[in-house]
DNA sequence: CACGGCTGGCTAATGGACTTAGCTTTTAGT
DNA sequence: ACTAAAAGCTAAGTCCATTAGCCAGCCGTG
């Protein structure tokens, strides 16, 4: 009997693969086990369970989505590096919203957690933006989370089919980044 | 034998309050019997199961969430009815983290769906509040999902724990208010 | 007041998911 | 070649959601 040769990485991109193809939270053992080619309890030698998995899927879509902004943002500033990383956040989450959606309402568990170093990463380039407006120090802050909530609300409702009207939904992203970056430069 | 007297309003209001307890997603057919004082396939007779449940009290949130911010925001206009849309909305999610987190991720099923009059009924009194605003009428959608983006990514995050620094989130969000009123001021 | 039907409860049973225990075989290092 | 850890497996336990089918309490009609 030839061994399937996973490992926890494996295990973790496949469980994200999967979460993106059937939605966050829906994947299961079996489905995961079945698509790798091994036996369910097997999973158990790579990851600790599914509370464990679903940490790590949220982790590595932290990561993932904390580099593509960065490279987004590479070798601009200003408005158009507002407009790169806005636009690297909504594509990454459109295209993956089942490991985005798995971070949701997950609380890292200290900040050694890996989730935490996760978010840390999408936050270091939506800092390095918000470097190249003029803004008090003591705004630094509210304006990330600023950021961060409407970055991640939008692409969170858009992934759920939550704007009903027939308005396109491209149009009011470019009006949102246009909205903040004026909101920012008048800061 | 006595009855329990149930019907399906009170098994939605009960699933509620268990998700405010436990967290979004979490609660089982067995545990809400169980605080219902009865056997799990009773439920069945109010509710068609698990999913339809989830339904029923993400339109619950929706609707309530609708009716605070509909009453925080009578007899206010401009940066007051901002204010006191956006202080209801968060105080709503933040006392109600499980149910309104039950709303996360879920496709209306179409326009008659329970959730999608909900959702109808947090966006009415928020558009109202633009109207306070000199906004051009092609801008009302898009500063709409603006607010919607915003309001509901903060909520999320926040009651997630997803703000990792120590600095006032209070403050951020009293911040996070002005910015909006600016901007809408200044479009 | 009797009674018949609906309604809301129950028990029993099925199937599926997660997880643990314990065994076996491959594989890597000496 | 030999050993030991790693990575698979089967078997089994627990819990959950759901369906089927039964029974008792309630409501309205005669």
């Amino acid at each position: 009997m030839p061994r399937a040769g996973l490992d926890t990485a494996a295990v973790v991109a496949a469980g994200a693969d999967l979460a993106d193809e059937v939605g966050a939270g829906r994947p299961t053992m079996a489905m995961l086990a079945e698509r790798l080619g091994v036996r369910t309890p097997s999973l158990y030698k790579h990851v600790a369970g599914q509370e464990d998995l679903n940490r790590r899927i949220a982790a590595l879509a932290m990561s993932e989505a904390g580099e593509a902004v960065g490279t987004a943002v590479q070798g601009r500033a200003g408005r158009d590096a507002l407009a790169a990383a806005a636009r690297a956040f909504r594509t990454y989450v459109v295209d993956h919203p089942g490991r985005y959606g798995t971070t949701i309402g997950m609380e890292p568990a200290g900040p050694e957690d890996p989730l935490a170093a996760g978010s840390r990463r999408v936050l270091e380039p939506l800092l390095a933006v918000l470097r190249g407006y003029d803004l008090p120090e003591t705004d630094e802050t509210h304006a990330l989370r600023m950021l961060r909530s409407l970055f991640h609300g939008f692409a969170t409702l858009e992934s759920a089919g939550g704007f009903q009207w027939s308005t396109d939904i491209d149009e009011s992203f470019e009006w949102l980044i246009d909205f903040v970056d004026r909101g920012l430069r008048s800061g």
